[in-house]
DNA sequence: CTTGACTGGTACGGTACGTTACCGTACCTA
DNA sequence: TAGGTACGGTAACGTACCGTACCAGTCAAG
């Protein structure tokens, strides 16, 4: 009792009516910015969506850049939370790189991400530092993860591989498939779970057997 | 006017003055485009770059999307005219699939298929028909020329292959791996000719043997 | 209650946008 | 050489933009 500040009953003790308001405000904004890209944006738009007045915007965001700055860090945050490191300890290989490869397919296909894949590609050059919290919390990590991971089957001796590192964005890649670019572009909804469980079990099986018959 | 030059541009005998006025719209459109993006590019800027009048762009293209479209289309057909089903004939599976992957790479790691990439991730969601006229012409034809050249190999029972449509998204998708995206996303300069043929080897020999050791 | 910061609503400044219109000129063809 | 077409240059038009200013209302804290 002594440590908390007393707030308002309507609101989540801890947070500010300011701290409140700012996570409304990205979290209004967010779809707009999603659906029209930053230049396709505009300020009004928001307004529109959240309510209230432009007042408030500048006065917690700076301009609208830092908006869009806030939006991207935030969303990117949460959405690529599940990529944080973790155990991952593999006693079997086929199993920890098929649990890997359906974790990626699960982030990699949720709507967030898949909105936030279209806006850094977009934006990425005028945005660098947002491309590069994006690469290095998403696909970054997810490689460096499973580089990780091929090193200590390496040093085992259970596979044989020149180039961890480019393996594991090769593998990546795989996972990140036509399928993944396909749903991007909007030619595509999203596959249904059979098939992306489908699909991630060959992708495990021709990484680690490749497909020409062992005899 | 400044200088009383003449705009003759030494024209080819086969096009008329409106068809060369067209292309040079186009050819110097397309770099504020790729730069800017749609919404960010107004018509003043290219009217800047190609000099001359907006009325020249509204009577040949319309509308700024349809000049949009219009430089789409003309640099897709250009720029992945090189994946073009052509003979393909493959005695040697490997070859086969080296120099697939070495085409892959060369084509999608140009600056403007990278840049009409960039522009059609962004805008494919407003403008479906150029999504769709990207991905059948490039990573799609990719997928699909190669999907045919595994089930001959298939056939022969030279590999053995469950889903051959999904392998050969997979590694269309090996190929566009996470080098790509950074340098996509402008974090990385184009990777040297070396580096890009090393992964095209590691790739070709991961999607044949796997990383599993034979014994 | 008083105080002070935050918020909503609205209007405004200045600029830029896409698009159309006008008009004189350069070009191609007949 | 004559005529029709395309082009360049400029300006206009209505709208929309980002960012700021002003004022009244709201809320939390002392």
């Amino acid at each position: 009792m002594a440590a908390g500040k007393k707030t308002t009953a309507t609101e989540k003790p801890g947070k500010s009516r300011q701290e409140t308001r700012r996570e409304e405000i990205i979290k209004a904004a967010a779809p707009v910015f999603f659906e029209h890209g930053f230049a396709g944006t505009s300020i009004d738009d928001i307004i529109a969506k959240v309510g209230g007045s432009k007042r408030t915007i500048y006065s917690e965001f700076g301009s609208k850049e830092g908006l869009f700055a806030a939006i991207v860090t935030d969303n990117a945050r949460h959405a690529l939370a599940a990529l944080a490191p973790e155990a991952m300890a593999g006693r079997n290989l086929d199993a920890t790189l098929l649990e890997f490869a359906r974790e990626l397919n699960r982030v990699q296909m949720s709507p967030t991400v898949l909105a936030l894949y279209r806006l850094v590609v977009a934006e990425g050059v005028r945005f660098p530092e947002l491309a590069k919290l994006f690469y290095d919390s998403g696909p970054g990590l997810a490689s460096a993860r499973l580089s990780q991971v091929l090193k200590e089957f390496l040093e085992r001796g259970d596979i044989a591989l020149d180039d961890p590192d480019g393996a594991a964005d090769e593998f990546v890649g795989m996972i990140r498939d036509n399928r993944h670019l396909k749903t991007v572009l909007g030619l595509m909804s999203r596959p249904s779970a059979e098939d992306t469980e489908q699909r991630a079990q060959t992708a495990v099986r021709i990484f680690l057997d490749g497909v020409r018959p062992r005899r």
